[in-house]
Order: C-alpha cells, then structure tokens, then sequence
RNA sequence: GCCCAGGUAGCUCAGUUGGUAGAGCAUGCGACUGAAAAUCGCAGUGUCGGUGGUUCUAUUCCGCCCCUGGGCA
C-alpha cells in the first residue's frame, strides 16, 4: 500500500505484541549501521518502544532505555518495559538495572549509558534511545554540569532538617550561598531547594556556579532525535487500554510481590503510575475500578508534563505523529539513513 | 406520613453574626541541570436546589416545594 518495498511499523499495546516488518525481504536493511544515534522522545503509551525496535532491527542496532523508572527491576508489567518478544528481537540495554538500594539519577543515567554506548559503537550497532524521561535526553544531546558526586550522608542531613521543620532556615541558607538558584527555585520546591543545598555543601560551590561552566554532551557523533505526538483522545485511550491489558497480565500480583519482596517506604518504583493506586486495591482501599480511574488520571497529568517538556526543551528534533507511525515510517527510516 | 441531617466549582466540602463566595482534588497552561513516572508555579469556572416573603440588600433569615441520606412509623 506504501508503493515503495513498505516498511510496515504497526504499533501495539502494553508492548505486547511484537511488531514486524512486512518487507517481504525487500527490504534494504543496512549491512553496516549509521554512524551516530537514534533518540525516540514521546509520551507514555506513544507506542516508542515498539518504534525503537522496530529501527534497532532494521539498522542492526541497540535500544537503550531512557526512561528512569524503567531502569528498576522489580515492576516490568507496570512500568511497562518491552516484552520478552521485543527483547529477543533486538538487543535491549538498561531495562530492570537498578535494585533500588541503587537509585536513578541523571547523572547515574550517564554513568551507565556510557559503557553500553561504547559497547555498541565497538560492535557496530545503532544506539537508539527510547523513553520518557526528558531530562535524560538532555543529558544525552546537551550532557550535565560535570559536579562530583556528593556524599549521600549531606542529602539525609538535610532530609532530616526539612522534617524537623526548618525549611526556613535552609532557604536562607541558599539564597545566601547560591542566590542565583535560590532565585529559581519556588518556596514549595524542596527537592530543588535540597539539591542546591547538597552541592553547596558538598563542593563548596554553587549549583549555579557548576552549572555556567561548559558541559559535554553524551552523544558526540551525530544523532537524530524523533519526538512521537498524538492527540489526547488518542493517547489517553491507549494508555487506558494498556493499563487493562497490564491488569489481565497480572499487574496486581506484581504489585503485592513488589510489596512483599521490598517493603521499603521509600523504593523509587512506589512512585511508578499505579503503584499506589493498585496498592490500596490490595489494602482493600479502593476498588479496582476507582484504583484505574486514578491511575488513568495520574498517566494524563504525566503525559502532559512530558509534551510540555518535549514542546520546550527539546525543540529541533523531528515531530512525529503517533496515529499514523505506518505512514511515517518510511520518513523516518530516511532520516535515519541520512544521518551518518 | 413524621423527625433529623444535607443540597455551594467537574468532585469532596468550608464559609458568609445579611453586602452575590473559598480550599483540596480534577481541569487548563507553564517551569525544569544527578528524586524527573519526580518536584514545583500560575489560571478558569459557580443562576450558593427551586420558589415566594422580610429587607436598601438574601446564598445567608422565614414559609412552601423538590431532591439526597439516615431514623421512626
């Protein structure tokens, strides 16, 4: 139907299924791969990471997750990591990494990107980047201020402050020894406020200091950057219907497993959409069918956050629209090409 | 049928000793340099159940009616 040997991206729910090429050998798949990177930017249930392999595939290379809570083991079904089919189609990398005693970070991102970059470019393999996390594409294209890193034992001083109520005097504290971000920073943001806090006592500089220097980005050959787009309605069906298709898959039990296995308060997956919510059905709270209803509300207010991400601070890469990822495959696999 | 408690923003509710009203959540928009599926900022919206009365003025007081929940019969 596309005219030209077709390249046939279908897209799928829950990543469920895995999506094929109906090429029918025609299909020119590239014996050396581009030089450089692939980046999939979109909202969640954009179906990226069925795009990502699919491009992996064709251009023998590998996905390499960009999405933070992705990088924990512990929750696959509900954080929606790519299927076991997905997996063994194309090589994935840094999907179910961290146990949470490790926590994600930016700067951890980075960290564990680089080995698996280097691995890929030594095998010859196209890097593509797939995930939700904006700050982590920035940290890709753009890289991080290069600030050590700062022992944990000031951020739980600090933690313990803000419990015993001294929020006023840290504040103080910044706007004194880093005014420039405490001029950024909005009374109610603690985490921010922290941050600051911890890089000034830790390096003796301000977070603003650290950041005017130059930074190095992560990605030095070139790139192309793809950000998926969709309409509401669209978007906000999909993930409804991913979000059942999780629960039939027994995204419940893997919660109760979760709970059971890693009773921390604090593990950074309890902040996964639908972790809490499917947490009180087990606590008998909620019922199912408010804990979806919640949840479904949590997923919108993400995916918004992200287009505005994506609209503002990612501004040059390519748009792509969503609902017609088969019509625009050939498009995209042409920039890929043309990128080396 | 009687008694009681309610009917205020999309939802849950606060409030006005009479001068046409607010919080949280939701919604919309936005910010974003190591927690980012995080964190935070800004902004709508209302026939204050209906109707009659008292009053300069009623969402507020009074009567009647309607609706919801509980109790008694």
């Amino acid at each position: 139907s596309l005219g030209t040997p077709a390249i046939r991206v279908r897209t799928t729910l829950a990543n469920t299924t895995s999506t094929v090429f109906s090429g029918q050998g025609t299909e020119p798949a590239p014996a050396r791969s581009p030089r450089g990177a692939v980046l999939i930017a979109g909202p969640t249930a954009s179906g990226k990471s069925a795009l990502a392999a699919q491009i992996a595939e064709a251009f023998e290379g590998t996905v390499i997750n960009t999405d933070a809570m992705q990088l924990y083991a512990g929750l696959p079904l509900l954080t929606a990591q790519p299927s076991d089919a997905e997996r063994a189609m194309v090589p994935h990398r840094l999907y179910g990494v961290l146990s949470g005693e490790e926590r994600a970070s930016a700067g951890g991102f980075c960290r564990l990107v680089a080995p698996v970059l280097q691995e890929a470019q030594k095998a010859g393999r196209l890097p593509v980047f797939v995930g939700g996390t904006g700050l982590y594409f920035k940290a890709l294209t753009d890289g991080l201020s290069a600030i050590p890193p700062i022992d944990p034992t000031i951020r739980s001083a600090l933690v313990a402050a803000v419990d015993r109520g001294e929020k006023t005097a840290l504040r103080e504290e910044l706007e004194a020894g880093d005014p420039a971000w405490a001029a950024q920073v909005t009374d109610g943001d603690v985490q921010r406020l922290l941050r600051g806090l911890e890089v000034l006592r830790g390096t003796g500089q301000a977070l603003s200091a650290w950041q005017r220097a130059p930074r190095r980005p992560m990605l030095s050959s070139p790139w192309v950057g793809f950000v998926l787009e969709a309409d509401r309605p669209w978007l906000e069906a999909r993930s409804r219907a991913r979000f059942e298709a999780m629960l039939r898959k027994g995204a419940l039990d893997e919660v109760a497993a979760f709970i059971a296995a890693t009773p921390a308060a604090d593990h950074p997956l309890r902040k996964a959409i639908g972790f809490r919510e499917l947490a009180q059905v087990l606590d008998g709270q909620q019922s199912l069918e408010a804990a979806t209803e919640a949840a479904q509300i949590a997923t919108r207010r993400y995916a918004k956050r992200q287009a505005t991400w994506f609209k503002h601070q990612i501004v040059a890469w390519n748009r792509i629209n969503a609902q017609f990822l088969e019509r625009n495959s050939l498009d995209i696999f042409a920039k890929v090409r043309e990128m080396g």
